[in-house]
DNA sequence: GCATAAACAGTAATCATTACCAATAAACAA
DNA sequence: TTGTTTATTGGTAATGATTACTGTTTATGC
């Protein structure tokens, strides 16, 4: 009875998921725009946004839920851990991951603590050689 | 010759200071505009944002570095844990802070990284409520 | 091939924030 | 106290990122 919603593998998703896996960078969704206009010239925006979305949902890629005021995603879905620049806000990945402490013990009034995670600030090699 | 840029005390910006320090949420910049203009109806928004900035630049509040779409502040500038409630945003304080661990050991190609810091995520009791 | 509805391109709308500018008012000297 | 200087204000327009809308296209199953 209640239809099952389908996805469609649409040649505009299967791009931006390829462009997105085959960079280490953790570009915003204008960058992937970028990044995939080369290879189909009439996508549009909203479609890279929409995908991103879906694609993050799906778990094939990572929404990072780091700070700044564009988000950015990741095409590498196993864990680990960023760093971002505070200057530009470009995201970097954490070889050698930092052990997170016990979490079990934070207290915080009103609010039921569900995991935690390290965020790393610096400085990228663009930022610092502009110094 | 070079002259000093002198900082004024106005009467919108001690508002704005005291009434982020009466209260232990973290409100966006457009809460604190509503809890500003119950004293200082006319105050614009414009100002509101400014003051913020400022005020985060001397030192005299916190602009908090967390995710979200918006920017939250902190009246509380002695250093401590926040914890955000992943369905509405909502910032809370951690009492007894975990301890972080050494961040010595994180490499990051092409990033110098400085400084660690831990992002709890959680659920608010408005949120839980709702379930 | 044909039907169906998910997804698309293009564009308008929204939300948070910043920029602009003529008018106002802190701060300080006379 | 009054005047002068200029930081700051209110009001509004502009920007940047993201989301919503809509008629058209196209992936998918029969």
């Amino acid at each position: 009875m209640t239809q099952q919603q389908q996805t469609r593998m649409t040649k505009q998703r299967m791009v931006i998921l390829e462009e997105l896996r085959s960079v280490h960078s953790h570009p915003t969704a204008d960058e992937v725009y970028g990044m995939v206009r080369q290879r189909l010239p009439r996508i549009s925006l909203g479609t890279v946004y929409r995908n991103l979305d879906l694609l993050a949902e799906s778990g094939d890629i990572l929404k990072l839920e780091s700070a700044g005021s564009q988000k950015r995603f990741d095409g590498n879905v196993t864990p680990h851990q960023h760093v971002r620049c505070t200057q530009c806000g470009r995201v970097g990945d954490v070889m050698e991951p930092v052990r997170l402490p016990d979490i079990s013990g934070a207290r915080a009034p009103g609010f039921i603590v569900l995991s935690g995670r390290i965020e790393f600030e610096g400085v990228c090699e663009t930022c610092a050689s502009k110094n």
